[in-house]
DNA sequence: GGCATATAGGTGGTATGCCACCTATATGCT
DNA sequence: AGCATATAGGTGGCATACCACCTATATGCC
């Protein structure tokens, strides 16, 4: 039989008390929590594709959007833009986005997806509705339908918190 | 009165199509957004304190543990260890946190509020209780408890998903 | 036309957040 | 005691994610 070393023992004190439900009832930790969550599970996923969820985003505007700027796609994946510009120039490295100058501004750089781009983004699309699927597999349909109710409602009305708005069709 | 250039229209024009209700049917987006409303309102909230909503979370474990080592705090806040360690190491820097070797086992590093992380947690208490409060009150007081139980349901059905199991209270 | 202002983007810095791979130490079992 | 295994932590690398500060270009208005 095992017995435990002081070392196990103090361990097991250490790790006795219950932390647990002061983080239970923060929304910021739950929403952390969740958020790796769905990033796990996008990456078990897409695996084979070797996509982040911030890069499918912005391939997906790209997708219907044909070419946009940095800006543009910043807003509307609501991200930083310098964000953004990190994310393409990775894609770009990797030959699933091409970026050129606009001829009529010279100042804005326009990103398209390159064939190969446009073809990972629908080879992908079963895997990401999966890891989506996944995320809220644990509640009820009805209940799926209520959190995601509530995200964005939230979201909507946070709408204007921080320099980077999404900007939300009306409704 | 102002007559658009070729460029604006050119930009409105890319931002007219409706990419947004693709998004907002993702959870994956919804909940990377909310990660980082909150974040924002964490910091305008705590902005006197410099302390990042993952720090902050450390700390408050410390608070309850007094000491602990690196892997027990990164099963409580449900974080890689490695993130841990890198959170530890700037807290100490800061003179927020100390570190030193278990006694009883060379290879544990324990880590410890100093006074000054004490007094901190302390003073900073309001202004997160603040900003958990504000990342939810577009809902009504019902909403909030339906969405926080929602949340955590999730989170405890998906927590043995990835490599960072939190060790979630049984009931 | 000229100048103030606004806008697109880049750079460098910092903080998560995770992984693969490494070392050192402790434990389990014979 | 000795060796396989498990565990704590470190290192380097990559990808978000944001900010402050910078340059270049376009627009607004006189």
């Amino acid at each position: 039989m095992l017995l435990k070393s002081k070392r196990v023992l103090a361990r097991m004190h250490r790790a006795s008390r219950n932390v647990k439900s002061a983080l239970l009832g923060r929304p910021g930790f739950l929403i952390r929590r969740l958020h790796q969550i769905h990033g796990y599970l996008f990456a078990q996923q897409t695996v084979d594709f070797g996509v982040t969820p911030v890069q499918y985003s912005v391939m997906t505007v790209l997708s219907e959007r044909v070419e946009s700027d940095q800006i543009t796609i910043a807003r509307e994946v609501g991200l930083e833009r310098t964000t953004v510009a990190g994310v393409l120039a990775r894609l770009e490295a990797r030959g699933l986005v091409t970026r050129h100058s606009d001829p009529l501004d010279q100042r804005v750089r326009l990103a398209r997806l390159s064939d190969e781009g446009q073809q990972l983004v629908k080879n992908m699309f079963q895997a990401v509705e999966r890891a989506h699927a996944l995320t809220i597999a644990p509640l009820s349909k009805t209940e799926q339908k209520q959190l995601m109710s509530l995200l964005v409602r939230v979201l909507e009305a946070n709408n204007d918190v921080g320099n980077v708005p999404f900007q939300l069709s009306k409704h």
